[in-house]
DNA sequence: CGCTCATTTGATTGTTATCAAAAGAAGTGG
DNA sequence: CCACTTCTTTTGATAACAATCAAATGAGCG
């Protein structure tokens, strides 16, 4: 699998996967006449995305690394409301506060924005952007029912398995691995429980061979049953280009032949 | 105060309070244009709202009762998303579910929405739009912080002092009381504790001083301390009309004088 | 090798859930 | 209006879960 941090794909192609596993549909060249690729900014970690960017445009797109949501209390407590990953679009917004939790990627989205107000035959990438708003706000409603009514073992659980999925649709996870380089901290802040309790749900993930960490690389053995038991309900369809890169890994010898 | 399941406001006009309240500008007329206060139905409470209605169209606005956004996990478990009050406008989303926690009851908000599509100087409105879904994201991630990193006391008060500021600004409430017809179960499960506990955490509120709750009706007896305990920031502006009915409530005689 | 930072472990405490039962409200029908 | 039912809230006792504290171990790095 290929570094989180690091990885040689395209921004076009980050996000064009990502919107092909949403909206399951094919965006095939709409993306790739937008310039995404152009200059690439990168940001050290533990930064606040748009103060240690100076005169970053509003939108950008992630290309790599974790991005935190987060939200201080005054007496220090930390919430992080999101994780941020590859291929999705970061917008500035007076509220929140983006912070960078590993080093970090970004190309300017702006081309990306005025596309879509264009009167053009933008009219798929219109409806991708529509799905991905729709997704975002499903995975906070995902983030709300983890908190609310799931215990610490599920909370993992579920947050590993989304985790997953959301890396493996945009190519950086295998499937059943994927790379998770954020210390334990930011685990507990986004789950809502303390450090210590983190460590000791890993190692608990572990014993029931369900899911295993080593240094940053989570190792999900049994999907299934971690699914079932967070009730991980899936928010991607199937698509075409996904189905390829799954048979391709699965049987990487049967998809050559082809 | 008016009854929050039987008051006599004006679809339009709980619309436009709740939005210029939001926005801080003012949105004198342009919605009175859009007949928004045609045919009024009613739903009892407990139902889901999209089945329970036949052929609803899909947005609605809210006039009147508590409806809430409610997920169910297979082992029963429920976790409500969010509380929706009247003047919000709700939409269909496959994902979600729309119950009703009173009666309720909505009026067509297909008009409202087309008229967001209009070219015309609907400008005013399109604005106060994103606005409205701005700050409805914004009570989302205040939930998640919520039930994240507050502690069941301090959920409590967040959640009384939000509750009661988005019913101020839509003439449901006095300075300091407003009404809450909801059992503590669902309190419960929107904060994601049990009934038990809400229960003495709700005396714990009124032991302190600083919240009684007599058969479905709040008194916030320290919003001050309210706020401060539970790090609660408004998400309101202080409108001009906002402005002249707290004058209007809190001195009565002046209001008439002037 | 020695420093620092992150994770793990053990012991203890605190918060909140659960269980069971009582008390209080609110309707229903005689 | 009262007995009766049913639903909701409250109370007390106990248990489970997760936080905190303190210390040890491990990993990464100059």
């Amino acid at each position: 699998m290929i570094s989180l941090t690091q990885h040689p794909m395209a921004p076009s192609d980050l996000l064009r996967q990502r919107w092909e596993a949403i909206t399951g549909g094919e965006l095939d060249g709409v993306l790739e006449r937008l310039s995404l690729n152009g200059v690439r900014r990168t940001v050290p970690a533990n930064s606040e995305l748009w103060s240690g960017l100076g005169g970053a445009p509003d939108s950008l797109l992630l290309v790599s690394g974790v991005v935190g949501e987060t939200r201080l209390l005054v007496d220090g407590r930390r919430q992080i409301l999101s994780l941020r990953l590859p291929g999705e679009v970061l917008q500035r917004d007076g509220q929140e506060t983006l912070t960078t939790l590993t080093s970090a990627a970004v190309v300017d989205a702006i081309p990306l924005i005025r596309a879509l107000g264009d009167r053009a035959e933008m009219q798929a990438l219109r409806r991708a952007w529509v799905a991905a708003a729709r997704a975002d706000q499903a995975m906070m409603r995902d983030q709300i029912v983890r908190l609310g009514r799931l215990s610490a073992f599920e909370r993992m659980a579920h947050l590993l398995v989304e985790t997953h999925e959301r890396l493996f649709h945009v190519g950086l996870a295998t499937p059943s691995a994927f790379q998770l380089p954020v210390r334990q901290e930011v685990v507990a802040d986004l789950l809502g429980m303390s450090v210590v309790h983190v460590s000791r749900v890993t190692q608990q993930l572990r014993r029931e061979r369900l899911a295993q960490t080593r240094s940053s690389y989570v190792t999900l053995m049994d999907r299934e049953r971690l699914c079932e038991l967070s009730s991980y309900a899936s928010r991607f369809a199937v698509t075409p280009s996904a189905a390829r890169l799954a048979v391709s890994i699965a049987r990487p010898q049967a998809a050559r032949a082809s």
